[in-house]
DNA sequence: GGAAGTACCTACATTTTGGTAAGTGTTCAG
DNA sequence: CTGAACACTTACCAAAATGTAGGTACTTCC
């Protein structure tokens, strides 16, 4: 006999209270999708990771793969050496997220020329 | 006689100053990316985009539809009546771009049994 | 007349995000 | 012995994002 699914809540982005809501904003956050883009080349320490995405604080990357960690899509290994050597990569999930994203911003970088480019604009 | 292309810098987001950077954080910014997949269903008004978009504020789609139509990324109409009659759409790189987004939001709603849904941390 | 809908804008206050700088403990290069 | 690298953490502060509330000018509904 087959059961039929659990009456599961239909995830969707566009309820303020779904779940998906706090992955995406993770994912789309200022770091977590480049994070996961440089993991694409597979397994990198953590200075690497530093060195390869521009701009980011230590605190900022340490922070954000944290996030990602907690939310199922990279994996830490710490190999226990002094000096310390960590490093990180994507699980199955991750890759997947990761593949959706580099395939958002590689668009982007490739018809730039077709974008405005205004500077951002705050809200006061 | 073919000109050779101009020496144009590759677009990198994984530059900090690449311009690209500031595309992509308009569109995976807390609103950008949900305004452009809700607008795949067609022209819509600012109302309906609220009413749609769960959580989003007055001020937030107003600010957010206007940013994205700087980048070109949707059209805004207005048809001069009264009261107020605008709405918006996508142009070709919001529909590019769009679809992109919505592939990445929608495998998260899809998979979200998969991921741990942690609540999100703070850095103070 | 009063309330609600339309598409916003503005001022103000708060929340969140992010940077800087310093510290930790060990090892290695010079 | 000094300085640098490693992978972080913490405290403090500034900047950015966002919410709330109120206003606008007009129309329609009751």
């Amino acid at each position: 006999m087959q059961q039929t699914d659990p009456p599961l809540p239909v995830a969707d982005v566009f309820n303020a209270d779904c779940p998906s809501r706090m992955i995406l904003s993770h994912v789309s956050s200022r770091w977590g999708g480049l994070v996961l883009v440089a993991l694409r080349d597979g397994r990198l320490r953590f200075s690497e990771l530093r060195r390869r995405i521009g701009g980011i604080s230590e605190r900022m990357l340490a922070q954000t793969l944290q996030v990602l960690e907690a939310d199922g899509l990279i994996s830490r290994r710490d190999h226990g050496e002094v000096p310390p050597r960590v490093d990180y990569c994507l699980t199955e999930a991750g890759e997947a997220i990761a593949i959706r994203y580099f395939e958002l911003a590689h668009w982007i970088e490739a018809n730039l020329g077709r974008l405005g480019t205004q500077p951002a604009q705050s809200g006061g």
